[in-house]
DNA sequence: TGACAATATCTGTTGGAACAGATATTGTCT
DNA sequence: AGACAATATCTGTTCCAACAGATATTGTCA
């Protein structure tokens, strides 16, 4: 595909600032992370990679439902958005919404059995995926790269800044 | 937003494999840098990042022009994409084509005047904004996170492995 | 030259993401 | 109780990305 992106950076370091080099390596990356694994998902099982988070959240607070609006907390999706998401996993019997007793205005949304399959179909595929693809580097310069990306992110900026 | 995202990480590391650690890292931090940009491409420029990196491309090539097939290949978008993406920017003035006199199958797509006007009022901020989101972190630690990702880059697995 | 594969782009169609505004329900204050 | 704001979700709409298949042009070989 393309066989010298590393170089590209390369190249370009001594144009950019640390800044704009770490951003572009970062953002391609994560691009040529995700391709793989939307790929698959899509193949192995007709997901998009923001329902197969939703199921996981959903998993995750199994057997305890949780509301369109705290899905949309611990997603990027916003929550306007949630229900059409979980419109299409309904639709597959993936999950399951009940209108709330309590307030009639909040729905509970509660991952099915059939859902719960599928995530375990998908999980080894889960767990394999990161080693075949970022292998090839040693486990303490990963240990590194995760600290470092876990600094960037304590206290990252916004922009335009405030 | 998210005020405990790094905690996540923290609190998986002990769970999690140092290549789930890094990838999840990854993908994390490069949401958080991209979503920033994409809203302000589209509130200043009306552009996707797709359309962004196009022009960017064309720019690099100009006064060159460059077929729809190399715009493909230095581009995430598959080739058939291509066609779209560059009828938007022309429909907006911003890209020329013209059809290949040697072999006419081709397109050779040109940036037009109006579209390097543009890119020059983003450019500024293409350069601020790096520091802006990731200024916090010492610049020795940002070239050696760079170093380090391009080192993920370079023998990059597949999934599934081939 | 005529047939056929290869190339380069285009068109039809589907599905999802994003945003704005609408609806239904609840809490609060008088 | 009635008015009004706040909350939670839903609907209408538009735009873009993705895939499949169609079209046009060129290269090649019998």
């Amino acid at each position: 595909m393309h066989p010298t992106l590393a170089k590209r950076i390369r190249q370009r370091r001594a144009f950019a600032s640390p800044e704009q080099e770490a951003m572009l390596g970062i953002r391609m990356v994560s691009a040529r992370l995700l391709a793989p694994w939307e790929q698959f998902l899509k193949a192995e099982a007709e997901l998009t990679t923001s329902q197969y988070n939703v199921l996981r959240i959903l998993r995750g607070s199994h057997p305890m439902a949780l509301t369109c609006g705290a899905i949309g907390e611990r997603t990027i999706a916003r929550e306007p958005d949630v229900t059409r998401l979980v419109d299409r996993l309904n639709a597959r019997g993936l999950v399951s919404r009940t209108r709330s007793e309590v307030d009639r205005r909040v729905v509970e949304v509660h991952i099915a059995g059939k859902g719960l399959d599928l995530l375990r179909t998908l999980d080894p595929h889960a767990l394999k995926m990161p080693r075949a693809l970022i292998g090839h580097v040693s486990k303490a310069k990963l240990r590194q790269l995760a600290k470092l990306l876990a600094e960037v992110l304590d206290g990252m900026g916004t922009y335009p800044s405030p």
